[in-house]
DNA sequence: TTATTTACTTGCAAATCGCAAGTGATAAGC
DNA sequence: GCTTATCACTTGCGATTTGCAAGTAAATAA
């Protein structure tokens, strides 16, 4: 049971109806990681935050069923990899709203998010 | 006991610490309100997606707490005011790439946001 | 002076979170 | 080829948060 999944919409502004796929405290984390390249479930896990693995499944298939994400398998291998889609991409404005916000206004943050090395 | 309050940071990434204090399903749709110059307790209840009191009563709490908004009352008047600080308005960017992400990849949402008509 | 509204608070059940501990498949090492 | 470690999850469960409904005291309106 995911959290922020298929809701019913709670109105049809713009603002809320992002919020009803982004708006808890991981969702945009595992976005921010796809971004730096992170694909493989161990390394979602991995990130500083240490999000709680079955948190971190339910985000992942949030993002997938919400058309952010992709699961795939690469061809001769066997496990799951993560990737962006195209939407999700355009999610880097937002992105770099919330990074540039938190930099200029929370003291003892560090700039690292970089575009997807590829 | 409000939810996206003072909790151990995470990590001193800037996403991660701004989606400490914004990170919920309710606390930017109270900016957006604050951002179309909504002010009082009763209109922001009022707002389309029906947030339940406690929940706009923690909220409220919180951004006050965070630096983003601040609570006053004006002179001559007895009943409590809101309204965004410095801080506050510098979300505009944040608020604004939401909402354009919503728009175009969420169907069924239409704009409304308008600058503070002050 | 009485009735409304406003700005909250309180109680409580239901949903979600976060931790710890599995589990079975895959890959790595020998 | 066999053993061990890693990976991608799932499960259980207590603690926290949500969301609904109802209540309250102060302020404003009638």
């Amino acid at each position: 049971m995911p959290a922020p999944a298929e809701r019913p919409r709670r109105s049809c502004c713009p603002v809320a109806c992002t919020l009803d796929l982004l708006g808890d405290r991981w969702t945009l984390l595992v976005v921010r990681d796809l971004f730096r390249g992170v694909d493989r479930y161990s390394a979602f896990a991995r990130s500083p935050e240490g999000i709680a693995t079955n948190i971190l499944a339910d985000r992942l298939d949030d993002l997938v069923a919400n058309g952010i994400a992709e699961r795939f398998v690469p061809t001769g291998q066997k496990r799951a990899r993560y990737r962006l889609t195209d939407a999700g991409r355009e999610l880097e404005p937002l992105l770099r709203a919330v990074a540039d916000w938190g930099l200029k206004h929370i003291s003892g943050t560090e700039a690292k998010l970089a575009p997807q090395p590829k």
